[in-house]
DNA sequence: TAGGCCATCTGGTCCT
DNA sequence: AGGACCAGATGGCCTA
């Protein structure tokens, strides 16, 4: 389905444009700052939560949990757990924008067409993978075009996707992996004919289109 | 109205 | 101890 880009959220673009995939710590980001806090949802429906355990035994916290600090007023410990909780969300929402300013900074270099939607979040990464992987199918055609020139003998590479998929015909121009996943990047981009104009195997041939000519 | 996408909160785990 | 990372839960918004 497409994105909605009214309601974006309002990222401020600001260090990952700049210097991509740079490690910048939460510290340094200032954007969510400005993020205002979700009223959403009302606190206290995490107790079913309790005990779900993500990663590794939960006996480990259990035996955290009875650490013996020192003693301190039930209303002071509520009111150190909030400040933390609080601060952690912060991190949280920064750690968040963060990603979306790399994903947003991703979106960038794509080659799509102005009147198209917003690429979403899965389809950004998918676009990318797919994009990547054909351009690598590029250079190794400009390749081997050149080395049939040089020297009419053997051809010097095979055509072939990078994982060592067999296809090297242009009417697949998804990479295996992508195409095995459960969500295939061929299904969510027939939706968009802008995407799939952009790579194309008439776009992507060598001497056919120049990649400015879709950028 | 159902389903998709998203932002946010939250608690657990790992790492420094 | 505190921060980063992760995944689940929840609710809002939007479109078909």
């Amino acid at each position: 389905m497409a994105p909605h880009p009214s309601r974006a959220p309002a990222v401020q673009v600001s260090r990952e444009t700049q210097l991509p995939f740079s490690r910048a710590s939460d510290d340094e980001v200032t954007c969510a700052t400005s993020a205002p806090p979700s009223p959403t949802r009302p606190p206290g429906n995490r107790a079913e939560a309790e005990g779900r355990g993500c990663r590794g035994a939960p006996n480990k916290l259990r035996a955290r949990r009875g650490g013996r600090s020192r003693p301190k007023s039930e209303l002071a410990l509520s009111k150190q757990r909030r400040s933390r909780r609080k601060k952690a969300n912060d991190r949280e929402r920064n750690r968040m924008h963060n990603l979306n300013s790399a994903l947003d900074a991703l979106r960038g270099v794509l080659p799509t067409f102005p009147d198209d939607a917003k690429l979403t979040k899965i389809e950004t990464l998918r676009f990318a993978h797919n994009y990547i992987w054909a351009l690598t199918q590029t250079l190794r055609i400009a390749d081997h075009s050149f080395c049939e020139l040089e020297t009419p003998a053997p051809p010097c590479g095979e055509l072939g996707s990078p994982d060592g998929g067999s296809s090297g015909d242009w009417g697949s121009l998804y990479s295996p992996v992508s195409q095995a996943g459960s969500l295939s990047p061929a299904a969510s981009l027939e939706e968009r004919p802008g995407l799939q104009a952009a790579t194309s195997p008439a776009c992507l041939r060598p001497g056919a289109l120049a990649f400015s000519d879709f950028l």
